[in-house]
DNA sequence: GCAAATATCCAAAGCGCTTTGAGAAAAACC
DNA sequence: GGTTTTTCTCAAAGCGCTTTGGATATTTGC
């Protein structure tokens, strides 16, 4: 049934090298004969075989994410965005995803068996902690890959895409503070991810800035979860002096407080205000595009962030990229109903 | 850097054969050139090519998925607990996910490309159709494949794995017309989906048990997310006779209702009931067990059916499954704080 | 018209593993 | 002790592609 290069290239008179030239695009050929061969190729429904053809050639036209079982803080609709960007760009580059879920305990072995057995060409880092053993590993392993985020404590010369995440979270907070808030909480994700800690930072120093002491009774950190935002938002408007702002830093948590507000009754925006970092899920995208969105949020989509990361790897793979090569963006502040001047509650 | 078979049975002074049946398991080898062979490889960290062990055994010890783009209804919080759910098993049963992003228009040209190409062992097919031409095709392919849900109009003969949607959705109806409820709205997937149109069917089935004909303006069918569950309950809360029970088809529309709800000042569970269909999305899942779930729901684990799934599949690709085999998973009724007797509103 | 350049094509050598079909060596039988 | 069985090991033949280093045919330059 399936049908190989040496039956096609006797199919059709000629031999292997041609036919493989004729095929790749090789210069080599006259128009002529390759116009025949892929023209055969078609109607045959030839498909060159991939182990063969990595086995040859060393590479396996497939990218690596590895996505650690223990914390599901991976498995999450955030990841799930980031991959559906990078699978797209794979798609039209030519590339396959290839995703292996792991023990956290084995997850550095995991990485080493998929870049020496020649399973991927290159990785996708995804979480990296503000200290990171993956970072120096995969370096010394000498294989491609380029990091959603950044380590702080690691200062190799690696490639990575980041947000600017102090400063989004330095511009949020500040809004926050200019409409009179002095109780603003945080509800963030877990801190020894560098992105958290980055907003953490930003955070303070905006509250610095409007000379609030951070208050550690306003401060949560955990997965970015539904019910997360949900059970803080409770706890926090219990609180002798309650929180009058929630900077959340996912969308998931954001419509946690959402549900509390409603259960205790209260509207956000003029009870209580909602600023969340939005990372354009899709699945959470208004369809209408005119409408004024509901969230004020500091935004950069994720999904965007992956498109991006898949296609510096790929340069990188195919050497088209100078070795390390690294974008920072910059989230956009977007005002919508969840904000408003400090309101005088009873 | 990387060491081969060829210098590991040299600095062992053994031959390859020798050497590669000791690493896999074969009953010719004695204990002790075994147990010096395993040392060796460990102590050099050899790890054999992936693509010349699939070329000489023809199997590339992967599994295909393959993702529409257009519609980014796979691409969503679902698609990524199903596919969690999978990867745990395939990573435990030595198998790695390949994940193929792809224009619907070339669809069915993938699965040929991954099967024909040997790129994967066997594929999972997500979001049936009520007439799928995935199906027949695959079958004439003659790769193992299962199927997460089934597909009423094509009768051949082949693997899945589906809940019980009607019943479900039956259920989940007949509580809510148990309780007085007679403008009961659905809020559904695109019916075009097997499990959507499943659902339909047993809604309308439980209506038409209590006498209630189904009122179109009271029926929704599309992506399932968030707005669109907000979207829908702000019509449906303005008609002339509005809906005082909503069903949803998942949890995320489901948080879109509560936000509708609140915005309108109404509550859950006393002014409108909610009953959603509840995938177990791991996201979602409250931190704290022991708490009554908020829901009232139908619920299955989309998480434990990808496992499920691939353990099919795998006892498939490596013969330990008779041909075809299939599973039928019931949902569990939940009872939460979102369902009520129906109010007398203004 | 003949040498040099160019355009086409090919045979054969890998890539790194698995597996077949045998051959030594050791153990077991009579 | 010699034969048969069992245990252990190996050389060599693929798997299906890519790619090197020619060989042959066709143009081109003068």
């Amino acid at each position: 049934m399936a049908i190989n290069l040496k039956m096609l290239s006797e199919s059709l008179g000629l031999s292997q090298t041609t036919v493989s030239r004729a095929l790749n695009g090789f210069p080599e050929v006259s128009q002529k004969t390759r116009e025949r061969v892929l023209e055969a190729a078609n109607r045959l429904n030839y498909q060159p075989s991939q182990s063969a053809a990595s086995l040859a050639t060393g590479r396996s036209r497939a990218i690596g994410h590895v996505v650690p079982i223990s914390t599901h803080n991976m498995i999450n609709p955030h990841f799930a965005d980031f991959v559906a960007g990078a699978g797209e760009e794979y798609a039209r580059l030519g590339y396959d995803m290839v995703i292996r879920v792991v023990d956290a305990a084995d997850e550095l072995q995991v990485y080493r068996d998929l870049a020496q057995r020649h399973r991927v060409d290159g990785l996708v880092i995804h979480g990296p902690k503000v200290d990171d053993p993956r970072l120096p590993l995969l370096e010394s392993l000498k294989v491609p890959f380029v990091v959603h985020g950044r380590s702080d404590h690691y200062n190799g010369n690696y490639s990575w895409l980041d947000v600017d995440n102090r400063r989004a979270f330095h511009r949020a907070t500040r809004l926050l503070t200019d409409l009179g808030h002095r109780r603003i909480a945080l509800i963030n994700g877990i801190e020894d991810m560098n992105f958290a800690a980055r907003r953490r930072q930003g955070f303070e120093d905006a509250l610095a800035d409007a000379g609030i002491t951070p208050d550690p009774a306003l401060m949560y950190s955990s997965d970015m979860i539904e019910p997360y935002g949900h059970d803080a938002t409770v706890e926090l408007l219990s609180l002798a002096e309650p929180a009058t702002a929630i900077v959340t830093s996912s969308i998931l948590p954001a419509l946690g407080v959402v549900r509390a507000l409603a259960e205790l009754g209260l509207r956000s925006g003029r009870d209580v205000s909602i600023l969340t970092y939005d990372d354009c899920l899709s699945f959470l995208k208004p369809p209408g595009l005119g409408a004024t969105p509901y969230f004020t949020s500091v935004r950069s989509s994720i999904h965007a962030a992956g498109a991006a990361v898949a296609r510096m790897l790929i340069d990188l793979i195919e050497g088209n990229a100078a070795e390390p090569v690294s974008e920072l963006w910059e989230a956009e502040l977007v005002i919508g109903q969840t904000t408003g001047p400090v309101a005088n509650r009873p």
